[in-house]
DNA sequence: CGGTGGATTCTCT
DNA sequence: GAGAATCCACCGA
């Protein structure tokens, strides 16, 4: 959880390709009901319980490929899914994998930019530290069915790269209806 | 051993 | 704002 909010900023490259982390979202591998891991290991989750750097890669919706690393030490299965990093390196190869406009903004277009597979899954993350300071915010994770309210979601507010801004609404929900 | 529900994205109205 | 696409690991029996 920690983990998560320090790793905004850090460069993620899987072959070359990636950039800057400006949003991710822990996972608890314990107590956390919205965690793959919450009812213990299995075939899928396996390498969430490797040592901290190991990437775990997942099929999401039958379509997208979403990347997380693991934060915990071996055997915890605390994990950091990457929503959106800024395209900076590698950005042709990205263009030519995703077809279209944004890159790298959403956990499922991340792992395309960065030709994420199962064959990425339990190799340790490429990972080089921050080169300048960020904001971070914090706000309640995106997507989910379960532990809706845990205030997990960490992103730099100044890129623009981030899937959603602040707001920890799903997006087309209302923030409130205007009825009286 | 079959049914089901996603840590999503895109298109269309 | 709603619905489709797409698939398989996991759950419950």
């Amino acid at each position: 959880m920690a983990a998560a909010r320090a790793l905004i900023g850090w460069t993620l490259l899987v072959d070359g390709v990636g950039g800057p982390i400006v949003e991710a979202e822990a996972y608890r591998g314990r107590d956390d009901p919205a965690s793959h891991s919450f009812r213990g290991r299995t075939a899928r989750n396996g390498a969430m319980y490797g040592p901290p750097g190991t990437l775990y890669v997942y099929r999401s919706y039958g379509i997208h490929w979403c990347v997380n690393i693991v934060c915990g030490p071996v055997d915890v299965a605390d994990a950091v899914l990457v929503r959106a990093l800024e395209p900076v390196q590698g950005v042709e190869r990205m263009r030519a994998r995703r077809g279209r406009e944004p890159l790298t903004s959403g956990p499922g277009n991340v792992g395309q930019a960065l030709a994420a597979s199962p064959l990425l899954n339990g190799q340790a993350a490429e990972l080089l530290p921050p080169q300048r300071r960020r904001r971070v915010v914090r706000t309640t994770r995106i997507g989910l069915t379960k532990a809706v309210e845990r205030p997990w979601r960490f992103l730099d507010p100044d890129s623009p790269y981030v899937s959603r801004p602040i707001s920890s609404a799903p997006r087309g929900v209302r923030h409130r209806s205007t009825h009286p």
